[in-house]
DNA sequence: AGATTAAATGTTACATTATAACATTTGAGC
DNA sequence: GCTCAAATGTTATAATGTAACATTTAATCT
């Protein structure tokens, strides 16, 4: 299972993104292949759809965005296949947006930090243990069990918080 | 400004609870005074309601428990509301049940840890620094720039995780 | 007190997000 | 090719949330 690694928050203007579209993709494959589980058209193609971006989309987006492709789909044809890829670990639903991002750590731990940048909308997922380690020690320490632990912050990314010439397109993205 | 602290993660069962929202309802209206804002008998009452457990109320449901009080109430009475005392910090919106819990750290720091109860339903909320710090540490290494800070975790409170006889009623609860 | 005016509320309509329930199709294993 | 569970198709509706404009309320000024 590699890592897609991500050197910068913003996809659009510095990283290969085609490539991080197909590493996402090809980690899904494995993963769902050695669980044995099915990575179906329509799963696969909500999973493309989700990483065409780094931002979090929207179920009804997504729906808009595969008929073309599945033109009988409805709703449920989208939430059954977020709810899979959910439950493979495959994304994450941003909770506080109602909106759907891919995970840059499928198949591995799954407790993490999302960055929501208000500008460019992109989210950036951290595992940043030391805030889990502290997160777990309050919870141990009120002797709550816990199932499943959400962090989400919104503000300003790096990228756009810069005030550099050359970033206009990338605050704008 | 008062801290209507909380000994017990169990309300209905350990603690006077009509002095829990009678706290509440005092240091809201404290802050709403020392703030020039108004708490007016709409607003009042949709607090009084959220704090009439430790349990996350969903919007709709404070729709139909306002309407004997205020038969004209629609949905914009209560979001209008619920907007209002967000603001105010006098409430905090559960992001992963689209439900809200009154604050309990009203007119002080807004950086806090929301416990969610799986089995009893209830939230319970802890300021929990370490965890905030080493959180705000994070942000800061990655250049974030953080305006809201949204921790959630859902599992089994300690009360309802207990075994022992006598419980019972406060787990069905 | 009466006038002014911004804030709050009333009201209608609709947008967005999500699920239930049942029918049909698909595909893996026998 | 049969069987059965999983996946998908389909219809309908539930649940959550907001936009836009009208009316009322209450604080402040004169």
């Amino acid at each position: 299972m590699n890592i897609p690694t991500r050197t910068s928050p913003n996809p659009s203007s510095e990283h290969n993104h085609k490539q991080c579209i197909s590493e996402a993709l090809g980690t899904a494959g494995r993963v769902c292949m050695t669980r044995g589980v099915r990575l179906t058209p329509i799963r696969h193609q909500v999973l493309e759809l989700i990483w065409s971006s780094h931002k979090a989309v929207k179920a009804y987006d997504l729906l808009d965005r595969i008929k073309p492709l599945q033109p009988m789909a409805k709703p449920a044809t989208v939430y059954r296949a977020l709810d899979f890829l959910i439950e493979q670990g495959l994304i994450h639903r941003v909770e506080s947006l109602n909106a759907f991002i891919g995970c840059s750590y499928s198949g591995q731990q799954h407790e993490q930090l999302l960055l929501i940048c208000k500008r460019c909308h992109e989210v950036e997922e951290r595992s940043a243990e030391k805030v889990m380690k502290a997160l777990a020690g309050e919870i141990g320490r009120l002797a709550f069990i816990a199932h499943s632990k959400t962090i989400e912050v919104h503000g300003i990314c790096a990228k756009c918080a810069e005030p550099a010439i050359n970033q206009t397109d990338a605050r704008l993205n």
